[in-house]
DNA sequence: AATGAATGAGATTTCATTCAT
DNA sequence: CATGAATGAAATCTCATTCAT
């Protein structure tokens, strides 16, 4: 069955591309991986750099929405921590796709591509930690957002480099403790 | 002169390396940035690895020794700022370096050479880095000292994704602020 | 049915192999055009040059007959008219397989395939053409033999080259007058 | 000395696109028969194709711009016998670069690099074939170009096919004297 | 008979590295 | 020291052919 070879390729491909980088992965490399010849990649997909973008058009596909649901928590405290769950609960579920974003997010021309593809969930998801950040009681929700944003970005990249040794939901309990009490102590 | 050609390899390949990564430049490209012969790469560095090992050697070197100086600051407060802006003035002063540190963070076998590399400046780092936050007043020094390393990553990436863009002094000043607050609300 | 498959793959090759090439052309190409699949052309020929050898052998078959038919026309002038319409219709009928032997013929071992397999009908042609040529009043009825072999050959590249522009019947009469002219000037 | 090798490529290159074809003729192929290393190839030409372009480039000057002397020949016929001896010869002293030339203009594409290319050379020699046809008394200049450019053609294929066996001084001089003969008795 | 996914040998192209000058 | 032509191993990609369905 096709679909069957070609999902083999993708997540053989985005293993490899996630932990090598692109260019340091070889085509043999994924089609060893893969279980399939190296002919049959290129039946697929045109070039290698295709099924990179297969990867991004597809592997962002399958687990960008999930934020999507309405989640119905009650107060803000829960609800910035289930967020904050569903966040950092990619990083134990997809750590292979939240590498590879890492990766791609330092080269310019992968980035724009990536913000291209992204940019309707981002920009939803942007609103909807802004709403949550000022029923949190943030009194400077932009400054919060970015905040936010480089938090998860910063703990992404040291979870990944050492997952067994990051204290990652220490690390969570921490911050939502933290940045609650600051919200609270500002009213 | 034999230093002068070897400097100008060293800051092509820097650019090159952390733009655009490692295995993706070639040496082609490097020969041509710095304005030397292929051959002359190859009389200062035995391979295009030693390259980058060069400089994680010698930037490394370079820059890393700021940290050790004594400052002078008075209280905590000024302390931790000026630690601060020690950290993120690097961002401004050397994107490549910070970029390129990124990029090898996410590689296994690179990461371990940098641990080796600097591990006698980053235990160093962290003790003056935990004996600050006690005195600005932390309860929990160890969970601290990853929040700011997990910062210090995330507005690094941010950071350099889009320089003009990202309020790196908002953020910075908006932290110090932040963390302070509930230091000194736990008291 | 079969006979209906193969005549598909075979006038696909046919168009494929003298527009581009034998080599130049796929068997992708060739399945495509001739709305087949890949497979069911392996299941008709063995490899990709029996498919060429097969037009080689039938396509040749069914046009080179039509020359054989004893033409009836009375005076010389009409015979050799007649039979150079013969010819230079192929050219407005047959393109394709003249471009394909036009391509077969600069290649040293397909002109031998070719010259084997048209042996006999070679033969035939140049003796009728001889006999032609004397009852026309050639004097040299060899070296006219030759003469006209070239006009053809050099008549067939320039016309499927640019067929619309290429005055095909201009050059057909004048070529007729001047020859006859010149034998008949010769007694 | 990059020259010499570049020229190495450039003949073994011609030599096979000549004999085999373009696509039948592997960069393998033109490495061994060039003597240099497959590597190098591709440090002169960008593609297999540049290969082509370059001879189409630079072989097409090498020997076109030999018509343009003005040859001093007195009378029409003695111009038109050394215009064909010109064209002819060449047959004999650049048989492959005639072949690589009837080979090309059976390609489309190739066809219109070709006349692009050689736009101006063909223009001035048609130019000066009437002129000649004009004065050695032909009265339809325009048919006669046609013939004689049909003529070259058809030689060429038919030399090419069998060097030793066509008799292409015996051909030349016959049509001389039929042309010849032929404008003078229309007189 | 028919399909098209799969294969693998081989073609084109790249690039770190060497070496003659 | 310095150059860049040259190499060859390895990477990317193609395509005739096979084969399971």
């Amino acid at each position: 069955m096709k679909a069957k070879s070609r999902s083999a390729i993708i997540s053989a491909a985005l293993e490899l591309f996630a932990k090598k980088g692109f260019s340091a992965t070889t085509t043999d490399e994924i089609a060893k991986k893969g279980k399939v010849s190296k002919g049959l990649i290129f039946s697929h997909f045109h070039t290698k750099e295709d099924i990179l973008l297969a990867i991004i058009d597809e592997e962002i596909d399958r687990f960008l929405p999930k934020f999507n649901q309405d989640d119905d928590a009650r107060d803000p405290k829960e609800k910035l921590t289930s967020f904050m769950n569903g966040w950092l609960g990619l990083l134990e579920k997809e750590p292979l796709l939240i590498l590879l974003s890492l990766r791609l997010n330092l080269d310019e021309s992968w980035r724009k591509i990536l913000r291209r593809k992204g940019k309707q969930y981002i920009e939803i998801y942007l609103k909807r930690m802004r709403d949550l950040l000022i029923q949190a009681g943030s009194k400077k929700p932009d400054l919060d957002c970015y905040l936010i944003g480089v938090l998860f970005d910063g703990i992404a990249a040291n979870y990944i480099a050492a997952p067994e040794m990051f204290p990652l939901n220490d690390i969570k309990d921490y911050l939502i403790e933290l940045l609650f009490s600051y919200w609270q102590n500002q009213k």
